[in-house]
DNA sequence: TATTGTTATACTCTATAACTATA
DNA sequence: TATAGTTATAGAGTATAACAATA
């Protein structure tokens, strides 16, 4: 990178921009009397026959102990269950139930609407370049962290 | 917009990246005894002589009620300090104490170092893409907000 | 009457670490 | 010993609404 000058502006309009979304995001979620990690985990067993805790929290970033919280939330409404694994006693599965997944299936598309919004005066090229993009960024954040993990600088 | 068919991969690339991203900065604000709010109320701050809590909850997208709470945990660690404001007896500037420059000024370097590793691979050129795709979304997002507000596109 | 900021409430998330049970 | 998940704890953010003081 040539110009370090220049980062203040980028990383202040990362921050809004992320800030500005979520918080848009929010609003539609919590019509669904859900938070955006509830909702997080419920979109992300959606496609899914149901997944296992450790990997939902790879997913969803969640970590483990904020994970077995909001999973119980869940279950507690009616929309995920747990099942044990048969192939392994320490690990289990969890999966929409049917309520969950009617959940998913009556309010995604919504969601995606709501989000869509958004992207009006967007092209399919301008869209299909803002996801080039952002998986780039991801990656090199995801790079960033298994690598010098978080060992600063210069410390 | 010409396929919605593609918005749930957009959509959970931007949610990834977003919580990528803040997990990845959380990281080095953490170092500081800063929640990232905290931090952001900092960097705010900065540059400025000061501002009005009002104006700070727009620039951070904090609440009032909310920021009352950021602030006064700002106040306690001695990082920054609420003057009454001459002109408007209800209002208040909010600005950094000596200690609190002294930290922005030793940790916003660090931090853009931090963050600038994940552009190493970038072009200044592809940055500036970058920023002004985000710049491009950040006021979709805001005309978005202030528009239909929230009310749902179809209740 | 509207606005600025505080306070109060109840809930959720977060980080961390200790713990149980399986492997 | 290592792993999957739970539990416990303490702190912080969030939304919301009621409230005081000022405009």
């Amino acid at each position: 990178m040539s110009s370090p000058a220049t980062f203040p502006t980028v990383l202040r309009q990362l921050l809004r921009t992320h800030q500005m979304f979520l918080s848009y995001a929010a609003r539609h979620v919590h019509r669904l009397d859900l938070t955006l990690p509830q909702y997080d985990v419920i979109i992300t067993l959606g496609n899914t026959d149901g997944m296992q805790p450790k990997k939902l929290g790879e997913e969803t970033l969640i970590t483990k102990g904020t994970l077995t919280g909001v999973i119980g939330r869940l279950e507690d409404k009616g929309l995920v269950e747990r099942r044990a694994s048969k192939n392994d006693g320490r690990s289990q599965i969890i999966r929409l139930t049917e309520a969950g997944r009617a959940v998913y299936q009556q309010t995604f598309p919504e969601h995606l609407a709501y989000i869509s919004r958004l992207f009006d005066d967007y092209t399919a090229e301008d869209v299909a370049k803002l996801e080039a993009d952002l998986v780039r960024l991801y990656q090199a954040v995801n790079a960033a962290r298994g690598d010098s993990g978080g060992e600063s600088a210069d410390d």
